[in-house]
DNA sequence: TTGAGAATTTACTAAAAAGTAAATACGTCG
DNA sequence: CGACGTATTTACTTTTTAGTAAATTCTCAA
């Protein structure tokens, strides 16, 4: 954790915008490792190499930062999610001619596939992030929801509407919820990373290890096959 | 939250278990509300109408007190677990004749539909709890490993011995993971109450509603049984 | 009834951390 | 080059909160 190098502080160019990202990287880890009312500005200065003033100085006050850190969490989080859409649409062969026997029919197996491996690899990665927005959550409800639905709303969305044609298509079967699945295999895969500490205790392997990773993606993929296949 | 009454406090008996009791209360929903450093002594005491001082008397310092809460937490957990696996026992018809060409076997649509009302029962409940389990698993995580590794350990072992003894009856499917089934259970079911700022943000009822509740216990049950049955 | 031991309160200390104001160093643009 | 503005630091105040020590009140048993 020691980066103090007078160094390349002394040396460094003043740049503000790499000054808060620097920031910004470190209260993010600060927030995620302890919580908001754990977190230290002080801690957080040091591992940015700067001085506490400064962070005042730019965010204003604890909850500036925080708040921040949240924005950026979740820019994050729809970068990913949106990656992950347009990777469900290219794993499709190509565009769908309405005529054609097969065409615009989907290949499930590698589409939920390539869907749960991309929310494991999120989730893995990024598994203190619901942490910090539940926390920001608390202490703004309002402004947290409203980012929410309009930032991780549409992507859901469209996920959702994915699923509800091929419902409609008659692709997959027909008595089951969009919404309810996508929100299970969600579930499915974040919450090991979510209550690790409950979660590893009565596991065998390592939450975070490859392996587990890997059975688990399996494990979610059978299950949403199992029920959305006829 | 002003519960504040001086004749009840002046006239209520002395008695430290009753105290400890309450103060125990109030810590919990103060720590589930606010997290460990968010919790303030002062207002738990409030909330318990006791003297901080007194805190410190009965449980030396918060983080004594906080380990006090989580010990607590985690029994009523395993009360709910053990409840639950009784009732998957007393589901059964009766005792299985192993002769008997459908004895031993199991209504498995009704096993299952019970052992997800637990679940949703304790979850939408007890959602803050896991909170605090994580909180106290940062602070020491060996205790807390061992903790839940001896009191939740158990049960879940318990569930996933019925499994299978079940898969190997062939009464469901082989090529499932009785662990990652169960897992997923629990994680469909959490999931919602956990990140409610989340899930909230993206659903059209109120994840608290009883209407989400019931269509998601559906949901859950569609769910297991279309990955156990053959 | 009384005295001993507990439950409970009062009054305080100490430490930590957030936030502020003003001074200083640095780069850049005329 | 030089001064103007912004980045950054220094030094400080204020507030909050956990924790302690000792006094006090209550209860119960001898």
């Amino acid at each position: 954790m020691r980066t103090a190098d007078p160094e390349a502080r002394r040396k460094r160019e003043r740049s503000s915008v790499e000054t808060k990202r620097r920031i910004l990287e470190a209260a993010q880890a600060e927030f995620a490792a302890k919580g908001f009312d754990g977190a230290r500005l002080g801690t957080i200065a040091r591992a940015a190499e700067v001085q506490q003033a400064l962070i005042h100085h730019y965010f204003g006050d604890k909850e500036g930062l925080h708040a921040e850190v949240v924005r950026a969490g979740l820019a994050a989080m729809t970068e990913g999610a949106w990656d992950l859409l347009s990777k469900m649409d290219g794993s499709e062969p190509a565009k769908p001619a309405k005529k054609s026997k097969n065409a615009g029919k989907t290949d499930l197996p590698a589409l939920a596939a390539a869907f749960v491996d991309l929310l494991v690899r999120f989730f893995a990665e990024n598994g203190a992030f619901l942490a910090i927005l539940r926390h920001e959550a608390r202490r703004d409800a309002r402004t947290v929801s409203k980012l929410v639905a309009e930032v991780v709303g549409p992507v859901f969305e469209a996920v959702v509407a994915r699923l509800e044609e091929m419902r409609k298509r008659g692709e997959v079967r027909k008595d089951v919820s969009p919404r309810h699945l996508v929100l299970s295999c969600v579930a499915m895969v974040a919450f090991p990373f979510q209550e690790e500490p409950l979660v590893a205790a009565v596991w065998p392997t390592p939450v975070r290890s490859s392996e587990f990773r890997e059975e688990r993606k399996e494990h979610v993929v059978e299950m949403v096959l199992a029920r959305l296949l006829p």
